[in-house]
DNA sequence: ATTCCACAGGAAACAGTGGTCC
DNA sequence: GGACCACTGTTTCCTGTGGAAT
């Protein structure tokens, strides 16, 4: 590539014109405003559980399920858009604080940021929480406090992804909140609308949290391939300049993020990343092969990143699976604690390795099958399941481990 | 039927860090 | 400045497990 082309990339980029993209942003968001991601029936719902607060100023709970990209908070924060509009419009004092609680991943955290997004952080300095340094009762009174004077104050707090709440910190501080409203004594309340991937977190739930927090229950199915088709059709409408996108491109995307339980977002990146190659390749059209070569950009970078990422212990159980010949736990650990010889490090204990390689499970980067081998134990027969140049690449990239790496 | 292996994984405790409160 | 608080990463201790060997 010459000069000349380089010029002509950053002047384009400068001047923000693409021969496919006219509007980026709508490919890297959830939730276009107005717009609502094909749930009439549950948006409905919820619109019609939370107009009990506009009539009869009365909190009332709410908790949605369903897997990832099932457009449960671009619903909820349509919903609620429209009924602080509404509010506004009535003169009724709204405020719709969203936690995401995987971010905010300690109760304490959660506490912290309904703070700042009420503004409590922004007032008086002896009703706010900081971000560390109060007990837990302490930040809940603080914040209870607060919505006590403001005599009538209507709070809709939404904790998204509550199931990793209550799976890391237990359901306190959702006891706090559900029970909040008989410490109050003016006309302020809080209602609380839960957001969880997982059907059964419900069960973890005190039996009084659950009575109070799931007044009402919806549940969001996955998309099928044609709603995904028409979410798409309509993000491309706003995003791509005219007949840039080939339907069968659309419909390739669609099926593609459909075979893994209708993930909208899933989809809507796959056009993202596949426009961004289209625009590499300096073409005017997204057609399938773009489609298909982002899917494996997006495996792989996604794969690279988390190994990247990582600690160098968790680099050095990767190399030591990947040097271990039948994978076994004891062969990996004993590989490993050579590795740590080799490199001057103090190897983690078994323990902490075994809950390490349990995390790499989960994220995909390995997989693990049990086998018993009778009297001579029970182990775990594990294999990576991402390309080796892969792995090989992201530890190259470790100051520590690149050493270990050029010998073998 | 019992023993035994090689682990898996839960629970509790600890160390170190970084913060607030009085 | 000491008491207190929360967080993360880790260790220690412990119980449970499937199936071959005895």
């Amino acid at each position: 590539m010459n000069d000349d082309s380089l010029d002509s990339i950053f002047d384009k980029a400068a001047s923000g014109t693409s021969l496919v993209v006219k509007d980026r942003r709508t490919l890297t968001i959830d939730y276009v405003p107005d717009r609502l991601p094909f749930r009439d029936e549950e948006s409905k719902t919820i619109a019609h559980t939370l107009s009990i607060i506009l009539k009869g100023s009365r909190p009332s709970n709410l908790l949605l399920f369903g897997k990832p990209g099932t457009g449960k908070t671009a619903v909820v924060k349509n919903v609620l858009h429209r009924l602080s509009v509404k509010g506004e419009e009535l003169g009724i004092e709204l405020t719709v604080p969203f936690v995401n609680a995987k971010s905010a991943n300690t109760a304490y955290k959660v506490l912290h940021e309904i703070a700042e997004k009420m503004g409590i952080n922004k007032g008086e300095k002896k009703l706010q929480v900081h971000f560390t340094g109060l007990s837990m009762g302490e930040a809940t009174d603080r914040i209870l406090e607060f919505i006590q004077r403001r005599k009538k104050l209507y709070v809709i707090l939404v904790i998204d992804e509550i199931d990793s709440l209550v799976e890391k910190n237990g359901d306190d501080i959702l006891y706090n909140f559900t029970r909040a409203n008989e410490r109050i004594s003016t006309e302020s309340f809080i209602s609380l609308i839960g957001i969880s991937n997982s059907l059964t977190f419900k069960d973890k739930l005190d039996p009084r949290v659950r009575s109070s927090l799931s007044e009402e229950e919806l549940v969001f199915n996955p998309y099928t391939i044609e709603q995904l088709q028409r979410i798409l059709a309509e993000r491309t409408l706003l995003a791509f300049n005219e007949d840039v996108v080939s339907s069968a491109a659309i419909n390739l995307c669609a099926a593609m993020a459909g075979r893994e339980h209708g993930d909208a977002r899933k989809a809507i990146d796959l056009l993202r990343v596949a426009a961004e190659i289209a625009e590499i390749e300096r073409t005017n059209k997204v057609e399938e092969k773009h489609i298909r070569l982002a899917q494996e950009k997006i495996e792989k970078d996604t794969n690279y990143e988390v190994l990247r990422n990582s600690t160098t212990h968790t680099k050095m159980i990767m190399l030591a699976v990947l040097k271990s010949r039948n994978g076994n736990t004891g062969e990996v650990y004993e590989i490993y604690s050579d590795i740590c010889r080799r490199i001057e490090q103090e190897p983690l204990t078994q323990r902490r390795i075994t809950q390490i390689m349990s995390e790499l499970d989960q994220l995909g980067l390995i997989t693990s099958d049990v086998i018993s081998q009778g009297r001579y134990g029970r182990s775990q027969k594990i294999r990576i399941t991402v390309p080796h140049s892969t792995v090989k690449e992201a530890l190259k990239e470790d100051s520590i481990l690149a050493g270990v790496l050029s010998i073998d």
